[in-house]
DNA sequence: GTTGTATAATTCGACATCGAAATAAATGGA
DNA sequence: TCCATTTATTTCGATGTCGAATTATACAAC
């Protein structure tokens, strides 16, 4: 069977679809690299950055930041508890409600994470020039 | 902690790693959706597509294709065999190699799914012009 | 032939992840 | 006040995934 049967604004779709899959691998498989020097997952990372930088956030806020369920927040949260990276913290006003802090030693470790992160990015996408990486961008934050 | 404390570049940089990652998590999502319609997973999926566009394949050129660890590949070939929408062959000159080949039913369901696949990719990036698509295609062609 | 090295796939153990069900707490009527 | 509904999180069961170790086979050098 074959791709010339399809229409062509299928045929570029699908292309643009594996092309678009092949870079986020490759992205995320770089980040995984760095990321298990300190015993992280992709998870645990994207939560304690965005604790880092946006303050305490409940499970349900983060899995949305992270792009994961609820349930699996409840995981990784757990994950980061016993490692003393973060600690919940349950509301007095509302008891059904919780917030992920980080603790100092997590702080610590995204804080030099973290760095290391960008430095690793600011490298991913240096083999495109300026321009393109705007244009890009630009193109990408269409997606929502 | 702030980003604007990074150098602008490793700032730049970090915005297109999330907005990468937000599309292409955006994309698996929608095909993720249709694919539960007939019971298949991203990777038994992404298996039977090659197989079915590329011929018989051992598990370790299915796990090139489709990304995957070679561990992960037993699984996923396994998951299809019970199926019985995929089947193993062993070669017969150097008995340590294994192809996986289409069963009829296999292939009758990747037929169906793979159009409805198209269609879907399709609808995915038609809120880009096709000028934009092709833009996009031309940058990601340059992640290796 | 025997031995060592390379290669292909699988098994194993440890997590990660999801959807659905369960739990707990708040809230808004009758 | 009590009940139904909504909301936030967690538990449960089933799979998916990986890296490392294992198994089976081929091949080359001696």
């Amino acid at each position: 069977m074959n791709y010339n049967q399809l229409p062509t604004s299928q045929r570029h779709a699908l292309n643009l679809y594996v092309k678009l899959m092949r870079a986020s691998n490759r992205a995320t498989g770089n980040i995984h690299v760095h990321l298990k020097d300190d015993n992280l997952t992709v998870s645990q990372f994207g939560v304690l950055e965005a604790l880092y930088h946006l303050g305490p956030l409940s499970p349900g806020e983060l899995g949305e930041k992270i792009l994961k369920s609820n349930a699996n927040l409840t995981t990784v949260v757990d994950s980061l508890e016993k490692k003393s990276l973060a600690e919940r913290r349950r509301s007095a006003e509302d008891r059904r409600k919780v917030t992920v802090h980080l603790t100092d030693s997590g702080r610590e470790l995204i804080a030099r994470v973290f760095s290391r992160h960008a430095k690793i990015a600011e490298r991913e996408f240096e083999f495109l020039s300026a321009e393109e990486q705007k244009t890009l961008s630009g193109i990408l934050k269409k997606f929502k």
